[in-house]
DNA sequence: CTGTAATCCTGCGAGC
DNA sequence: TGCTCGCAGGATTACA
């Protein structure tokens, strides 16, 4: 479900909540997460000090003063939260990290496809994490860009949910982003021109961006760092409103499927 | 090699 | 009101 901007607002939500606060606990459920918590790391994590909040792509990581980090992907369903002393844990919540301030952090996830790991190092997760991302979208040259689309003849919004090619692009951004380019999001890759490729690649960006700023968008579960929704989905273009007049030409908005996902456009104006 | 489907899991809304 | 079906922000694997 998060997408690059959700993930984004929980890093800097956490950041004012978490860094400075020693971890002095951890509880878990019995239920297993896409990647299955490991016992023998949790005596690295008690005592230890949050020094830093990082985000790649997707994924976000907890730096420790001990040097060790936790990477967390929230999944479809996942969230991130710092909760204040005395709140009932809901059902899904996975993991408990008890702070030194009588606050807890907390991992909740209905449909666990989301994970928590432990690295001990830095070079390690970065390892991981180079093998599967792409640059993120603001590192994208614009030229790789263009080469990467040039290559193939997968639809651009396969390209853009690819993230070996570009990180932290999901379903609801790669629509809007295609909207936003007026490109239509099943044209083959090596069809696009330099021109439709550039205006793509700024239209991402301007689209995350405003994203990032609305604090991301909750559709049913996904909240930032505090427990709080975001605000962008009321902004979606096409995302989730097939059937909807477009909001620049007032043509019915068209749902498709592509590279299994559910896609939004319009069919006069994106092409 | 390239690209698309199936899979993991729970919850919810649409439709009957 | 109650039930079944299909679909949901993702990543990985298994297959055509």
């Amino acid at each position: 479900m998060p997408e690059l901007p959700e993930v984004e607002t929980v890093a800097r939500g956490l950041r004012l909540l978490l860094v400075g606060r020693a971890l002095v606990g951890v509880h878990r459920s019995r239920k297993a997460l896409r990647q299955t918590w490991t016992r023998s790391w949790e005596p690295m994590l008690v005592g230890r000090r949050v020094q830093e909040i990082l985000r790649r792509g997707k994924w976000l990581l907890v730096g420790l003063d001990s040097g060790g980090f936790l990477m967390v992907h929230l999944g479809m369903t996942g969230q991130f939260t710092v909760v204040a002393p005395g709140v009932a844990a809901e059902n899904h919540t996975h993991l408990v990290f008890p702070l030194d301030n009588a606050h807890e952090l907390r991992f909740r996830d209905a449909r666990r496809f989301g994970s928590v790991t432990y690295f001990s190092d830095r070079p390690t997760w970065e390892a991981f994490l180079a093998a599967r991302l792409g640059p993120e979208p603001w590192d994208m040259p614009a030229e790789e860009w263009q080469a990467a689309l040039k290559e193939t003849k997968r639809p651009v919004k396969a390209l853009l949910m690819d993230q070996k090619v570009v990180a932290g692009v999901g379903n609801i951004y790669a629509d809007e982003a295609c909207f936003a380019a007026r490109i239509d999001p099943r044209r083959a890759g090596n069809r696009l021109k330099p021109v439709e490729a550039d205006r793509l690649l700024q239209s991402l960006r301007a689209v995350l961006t405003r994203a990032i700023e609305s604090g991301g968008s909750s559709i049913r579960d996904y909240v930032n760092g505090s427990g709080e929704p975001g605000g962008f989905q009321k902004e979606f273009a096409v995302y989730g409103r097939p059937g909807e007049p477009c909001p620049n030409c007032e043509r019915k908005i068209k749902n498709v499927r592509i590279a299994g996902r559910s896609t939004h456009y319009c069919p006069r104006c994106q092409k």
